[in-house]
DNA sequence: GATGAATGAGTATTCATTCAT
DNA sequence: CATGAATGAATACTCATTCAT
């Protein structure tokens, strides 16, 4: 009885364009219209999927948010130590590859929504909350099994993600290409010696 | 000298209504007719001041950034000592005021302009760069007059700053009102850390 | 003679909530969307039993002006006497339940309509002219058997009709409420008067 | 300083053109981009003058209603009697001319948009009730120059207009043309019985 | 220095409708 | 019988900008 839905599929390649698009030309320059012609169908046929701008905007930034939980996915390897563990979630938070997880003009474009919108302020404080949560819980797991020793395992979690936000913030707009890689190290460190791992050298790469 | 000419002042007086504006709607929701409107007068008139949009645009920007090198501009009073110099200046960078010399909203819709505008990528890598510099200078001023002990005083100053951008990036959606003020206090306290100062309780208010 | 096609009941529903719909918004602001989401059902299905707008607003237009000729479907009782119906009559035209039929925004946005579409004015005029006919054929009636003494009765018909027209014309705008109940009044005095019933009082109530 | 002011001209143009665009293709059909174009000129130009659609209904129904009031400026002749004034004025409310004032599918329209928006209301009542003031005070004047006998002229002069708009609306439906002057004279008779010249027959024509 | 006229491209959204399922 | 996909044209309105005065 009716035509068969896809709502889903088409919803997902709509802002996929959408992340594009913005991606390119900003989102604040990103109109229905433009992902439209992107996609070679009609303006209104996003309308239908997504009622108002408003809602597509959402579920963009639902996207956005999505890929950032995916650190926490990969872990749970058996022959893998507690302490390597963390040393590989440190690793990967400083690396390129968790920099590149999505486009940071566009991450801060919707950042700054929050501002303005309290949905997108509560989607954004959800995503913050549970990095750094899952972060505090790992930590408190190597604490509790003698690996590291912490106080305060949220907190030092709240400092490690602040290293990470503010070398972003800062080595976006100072420094790209090479220089980036190499200065992001002394980020790294920094956040290493605040968990007590004074001695690490060789990292595994994540 | 004679009195400023009429130029600068309209332009001064355009660029502040831009700026309440956009505090209000948002940046990408502030148009020239908007800003005229409110000042009542013709939107050619702006057009008239800046030529284009762009340039407004590159203006607000210019206008936001002089803000924040306020910081440096207070200190230099010879009855206060470095050591206390340079603790009030942490303490003002993880202060409330600090984090009010500029509408967050607004400041990070424009750093977002710095990945697809070079202009803009310039002006905000300068102000990000002399706010660092001029910490290390402060900082290894300490160093050189034994106040602490700091191996690459830049370095240390982009992990201060790093704590500072993070800390704030964070805090504008996790927490509102009270809770912040509590909150940053941790941020500062890693940084005096840092900085070598283990035993820093009662700090002197900025 | 089994029962009703689901067809025209659904019919009768759609058309039911265009009406409803309509009457709140206007007529030229209701659409087929407006309709289908206030029925919880698809706008094609709407199309499905109507083929175009067009039809769907003929309906409606049929939809109201079914509802004028109930008022001569009432009378017909034998223990009244002719004089008393025909004052009857003339209460009714001039009473609220009588401007309550339908709702006069709508009533005259439709009747507007009548001087762009040949289909429109036909069935106005059809509604018009019956309703002045059944009136004049009451009126020959009563001047057949000596109640009242009447040299044309259609022209008396029209001139009625011409009154209730023109008053609840200017009502509508003029006064709500109270004062609509007693200015209505006037006019339908004013009718008596030209059918001769110089001394109606106390009129039986409708 | 500054440009010449079109802005009266310009205005009066465009409600020109709506009026005429809105006469063939109906006011629910009119739209900004319509008009634009029978001018040639860009549809944000009419914004410009109107700021909105609601404005230029508003406009336009300002233009229509201005032109009733017409029939009242051209009296004052010293040589015609108050009698063969009050009959001109009967005779131009019911003559071909006085219907021709403004088209009845656009008047109908907006008196339409009376019972869901108060602005309009407000409007047309003002007109309904100044065109009856001065009739009333029209055959006020008659009344005490003993031109005429009448009790209550407001009263008397709200059923003439009752005969006049149930006239128009019933026969702008039934009849076209020629039929349309014919059976007008019906209603033109009652309202002149009404005012108590029982023996006009020759009227002057309007 | 300032206004108002005018443009043309663009915005999100709505509309009636067709067609496949 | 009913749904959802898809279209294409239309809507009012906003925008930055240019130009005449």
């Amino acid at each position: 009885m009716g035509r068969k839905s896809l709502k889903e599929t088409r919803q997902r390649e709509i802002i996929n364009v959408f992340y594009q698009v913005a991606k390119k030309e900003g989102l604040e320059n990103t109109s229905i219209a433009k992902i439209a012609k992107v996609m070679e169908i009609n303006p209104s046929l996003i309308i239908h999927y997504f009622q108002t701008k408003e809602e597509l905007t959402y579920a963009l930034i639902d996207y956005i948010l999505e890929k950032y939980l995916v650190i926490y996915r990969v872990r749970r390897d058996d022959k893998v130590s507690l302490r390597d563990s963390l040393i590989r979630v440190i690793a990967y938070l400083f690396s390129k590859k968790w920099n590149k997880l999505f486009d940071d003009g566009l991450f801060y474009s919707c950042y700054a929504l929050t501002f303005r919108d309290k949905k997108v302020r509560e989607k954004y404080k959800n995503l913050t909350n549970s990095l750094r949560e899952k972060l505090a819980a790992l930590i408190q797991k190597c604490h509790d099994e003698g690996v590291i020793e912490v106080k305060h395992p949220r907190r030092t979690a709240d400092l490690i993600f602040a290293l990470v936000d503010g070398a972003y913030f800062y080595l976006s707009v100072a420094d790209s290409g090479a220089a980036f890689e190499e200065r992001i190290d002394d980020y790294k460190m920094e956040a290493f010696r605040i968990l007590g791992f004074e001695d690490v050298y060789n990292l595994p790469s994540p």
